[in-house]
RNA sequence: GCCGGAGUGGUGGAAUUGGCAGACACACCAUCUUGAGGGGGUGGCGCUCGUGAGAGUGUGCGGGUUCGAAUCCCGCCUCCGGCACCA
């Protein structure tokens, strides 16, 4: 008899005969109801690192679980294999990027068999391969045709380590995401997808996602930051130009003593010109850009601001109010310019006070009334005085008056803003998705023919830092132009790669279709997805993107749904000694080296038991022991059992006393496994095995005639319940139980309501709230012999002893609680 | 500034609904097994007082609601996250 539990054996035996078997390799099947578990793909950066390892155990082991349960289960992976590292390792090993991907993808991929995760590997994808970017280009095209991809010269977030272009979304505190430099403005040509199209729908559809967590519907909320209130004109006192500002607070335009224009702002690139004032524009302007908008957006840094000699008229009540320049006003928000109403915002009144321009109460509190002389502007609602006929009102009365006024005179109207922007999808760098466009001197912009599709990404020599290396091509470059025929010029941008990974897991269900990105029948039967896994890092980048994507393909008539994913869960990071673990702190735990030590079943165990999946998880060897221990537990009792011959083998014979607990516990811990697994609780329902087990030995150890029978239905029922935590273990424990069909697809164990129920109950006494005793009784017993068993309780009368009852509360088969005055 | 989350033993964490606080595990202690190491078995383990039975106390702090609060309400403290000169 093999006393060692021989985890290297038997985790390859499986894992060769999970392959061979073809065990994940999922069908569509109208017969049968599906279940699409996925996971965020991983970026092949060259090993999987234990963040990964929880990831992926926590989608395994809900994959396994819904499969036993009946399900049709798709648990899909692939690559995410475009991106910057590569070609920074190609600079680095003299290597091409495609290849440093490849073999990272083969090691990687040796990994996750080696952890033995349940992947349909035939659906396997890298977004590196012409098959997929290919899909990429013919979305790319399809969204332009639709209006919804467009090219514009503009203030651009630029990386210097990446030397290339930044969405919005990947600029974190003002730094690149990648790799924490500091962002810096540029001006160039972009091309952007019409984001900011789908605003609403993006927030209001947030309501169709119930099972994603709060937290990410706020992040999701504020970075689209939805702002209503009101545009409106101010005309200017020379010519027919005016002036657009946005407000949410028309109620305060009496107010209005100046406005306030962005230093970029349209305008005022035309009054730089040769005069006194020109020039000194000129200088503030050059020298607000130089500020950087780091600096620029951080609340502390001091208002500056120049007069530009010019006025506009409120078209409330034809004042005449000064033009300022100043760098508090963003072109990147609303229109760029901004009426100043000094009494009521705080940073208009600061201005004011620097540069003593008037400031105009124009809202009273609705009790009271305001000093003279302001300390700090009034910025709550309140009553209006000194705006004419709106005199009087609240502020939200004069709101909807003032803007139906306005709209009536034609100044201005309901407006709403957003503070989501437009994606910024182009990028100056090598190892991505060729954007599928040419540029021909006669015709424009053309996109590339869909029968000319993929715009193969050519091999290049080298990709050094600095420059698009597309550009250096001509082989690549120059083409005839698909309308016209003359010479003409490819684009040489490649596309952000977080457009691949925006509808990666569409393509999953027809990994191989090539006549569409995907095939209409696939998506209908896989779709939605029922449960995505991953960091909550990307709330506001991947998440947000993947919805989107997913509404212009339902617009583009692919598919016929608003939202992708049904449930969404984040889990937490693994940390070591309380910080992220990575490379330059030293503190990366590998995971081969744990596999080859404990175990991918034992490091599969710790990962999920240590932490609640949704919280941050604190790496610990000793933990990690503790769980190779319980394997190794596991497998002494299922040995020890294997040897013992039941002396009365039958199953008529009625079980003993702690024979029948131990088949209550089973039937317990069915259930809450059970529970705990719908509501990702990985640690919990493994700690109820742990139980379960710690039950089997104290029975083994008191009753001395073993009912054999009464053990191997435990441990059955322990094999089925850990088999999504501990696969290989759990298979091998099967087969020695004399199984020889799989576990993957033995039916997941249900708890017999009956035998789950307690026989005897414990009921607890208290007096006055506190617990003084306890007796037992049966379930369902009445009120009344609870009381009165309780009141009847030894040690709960010493407590009761010459007080009065003033009333005894009594909680059926849970507790009574006897409340007695003082004395 | 706005919005949100968290705070429970020496440690990671349990406690689906207001009803036995500390499940499970780690560490530690005792003890058995062993030539030793390792491994394994058994028992103990919030804090204070007590030889003991037991008593008191206890879920960041201060109040409140309730027969009963880790859980609900109000006010604070600390840490973490998102947005932020956003008009």
């Amino acid at each position: 008899m093999n006393d060692h539990y021989d985890f290297i054996a038997t985790e390859e035996k499986w894992q060769q005969h999970w392959a061979q078997a073809e065990e994940f390799v999922a069908q569509e099947d109208s017969s049968a109801n599906k279940y699409y578990v996925l996971e965020m793909l991983p970026y092949p950066s060259g090993a999987l690192h234990i963040g990964h390892v929880r990831n992926y155990s926590l989608g395994d082991s809900i994959a396994r679980f819904k499969r036993m349960q009946g399900l049709n289960v798709l648990h899909p992976i692939g690559w995410d294999a475009f991106g910057l590292p590569a070609e920074n390792a190609a600079i680095q090993r003299g290597i091409p990027p495609g290849q440093w991907t490849l073999e990272n993808i083969a090691t990687m991929k040796k990994q996750c068999q080696s952890m033995g995760w349940a992947y349909d590997w035939t659906r396997e994808i890298a977004t590196c391969s012409p098959e997929y970017y290919r899909w990429n280009q013919w979305l790319f095209v399809r969204m332009y045709q639709k209006g919804l991809v467009y090219q514009r010269e503009g203030a651009v977030n630029w990386c210097d380590q990446c030397k290339t272009v930044l969405a919005n979304e990947q600029v974190i505190d003002g730094c690149c995401w990648r790799d924490g430099s500091e962002v810096l403005e540029k001006e160039l040509e972009q091309w952007y997808f019409r984001i900011t199209e789908y605003a609403d729908q993006l927030l209001e559809d947030l309501g169709q996602l119930e099972d994603w967590p709060d937290k990410v519907h706020r992040m999701q909320q504020n970075w689209i930051g939805k702002s209503v209130g009101c545009a409106v004109s101010f005309p200017l006192d020379e010519g027919e130009v005016k002036i657009d500002i946005f407000t949410t607070r028309l109620d305060t335009i009496y107010g209005a003593t100046f406005l306030v224009l962005a230093p970029e702002h349209q305008l005022v690139k035309g009054w730089l010109d040769d005069s006194d004032e020109g020039r000194q524009m000129a200088r503030f302007v050059e020298e607000m850009r130089r500020q950087g908008k780091e600096v620029r957006t951080a609340e502390d840094t001091e208002k500056q601001g120049i007069f530009t000699g010019r006025y506009a008229t409120n078209p409330f009540d034809g004042r005449a109010i000064p033009i300022w320049i100043a760098n508090f006003v963003l072109m990147s928000y609303g229109t760029g310019a901004i009426m100043a109403v000094p009494a009521h915002d705080q940073r208009d009144f600061e201005f004011a006070r620097k540069y003593e321009l008037p400031i105009q109460v124009v809202i009273q509190p609705e009790e009271g009334s305001l000093p003279p002389e302001l300390e700090q502007a009034f910025t709550e609602h309140g009553v209006l005085a000194n705006s004419d006929t709106f005199s009087g009102l609240s502020s939200r009365e004069a709101q909807e008056k003032m803007v139906n006024f306005a709209q009536s005179q034609g100044f201005g109207e309901k407006s709403v803003t957003y503070r989501l922007r437009d994606w910024s999808v182009s990028r100056q760098r090598y190892w991505g998705t060729p954007i599928p466009m040419i540029h021909c001197p006669k015709c424009g912009v053309v996109p590339v023919p869909e029968k000319d599709l993929p715009v193969v990404l050519p091999k290049v020599e080298s990709t050094r830092m600095g420059q698009s290396p597309l550009a250096n091509l001509p082989e690549f470059v120059n083409v005839s132009c698909p309308e016209c025929r003359g010479e003409a010029q490819r684009e040489t941008d490649t596309m952000d790669t977080f457009v691949d990974s925006s509808w990666y897991f569409y393509r999953y269900t027809s990994a191989q279709y090539d006549s569409a990105p995907i095939r209409d029948e696939s998506v209908r039967y896989w779709f939605p997805v029922d449960i995505y896994i991953g960091g909550v890092e990307h709330a506001i980048l991947h998440l947000i993107y993947m919805r989107f994507f997913t509404k212009v393909m339902r617009d583009l008539g692919l598919i016929s749904f608003d939202e992708p994913v049904r449930r969404l869960f984040t889990q937490g990071m693994v940390l070591k000694d309380g910080s992220a673990m990575s490379k330059s702190r030293g503190n990366v735990v590998s995971p081969d080296e744990v596999i080859q030590e404990y175990g991918a079943d034992a490091l599969r165990l710790f990962v999920l038991f240590a932490a609640p999946p949704d919280r941050d998880l604190d790496w610990s060897e000793r933990g990690l022991e503790g769980c190779f221990r319980f394997l190794n537990r596991l497998w002494r009792i299922l040995r020890q059992v294997q040897g013992e011959n039941d002396p009365s083998a039958s199953g008529s014979r009625e079980l003993s006393q702690r024979g029948r607990a131990l088949r209550r516990k089973t039937h317990q811990t069915i259930r809450k496994v059970t529970q705990d697994l719908e509501r990702m609780h990985q640690n919990t329902a493994i700690a109820a095995i742990m139980e379960l087990l710690n039950s089997v030995y104290e029975y083994s150890g008191h009753e001395e005639q073993h009912e054999v029978g009464l053990l191997k239905e435990v441990l059955e029922a322990i094999a089925l319940l850990l088999s999504p935590f501990a696969p290989h273990f759990c298979a091998e424990m099967w087969e020695i139980l004399g199984h020889s069909e799989s576990i993957t697809f033995t039916a997941w164990p249900t708890n017999d309501p009956e035998w789950a129920r307690e026989e005897g109950i414990s009921i607890v006494v208290q007096v006055n709230g506190k617990v003084r005793s306890r007796f037992s009784a049966s379930p369902g017993i009445s009120k009344e012999q609870m009381e009165a068993l309780a009141l009847e309780d030894e040690k709960a009368k010493g407590f009761i002893e010459g007080k009065t009852i003033r009333q005894v509360i009594v909680v059926p088969d849970k507790l009574v609680n006897i409340v007695v005055g003082k004395d």
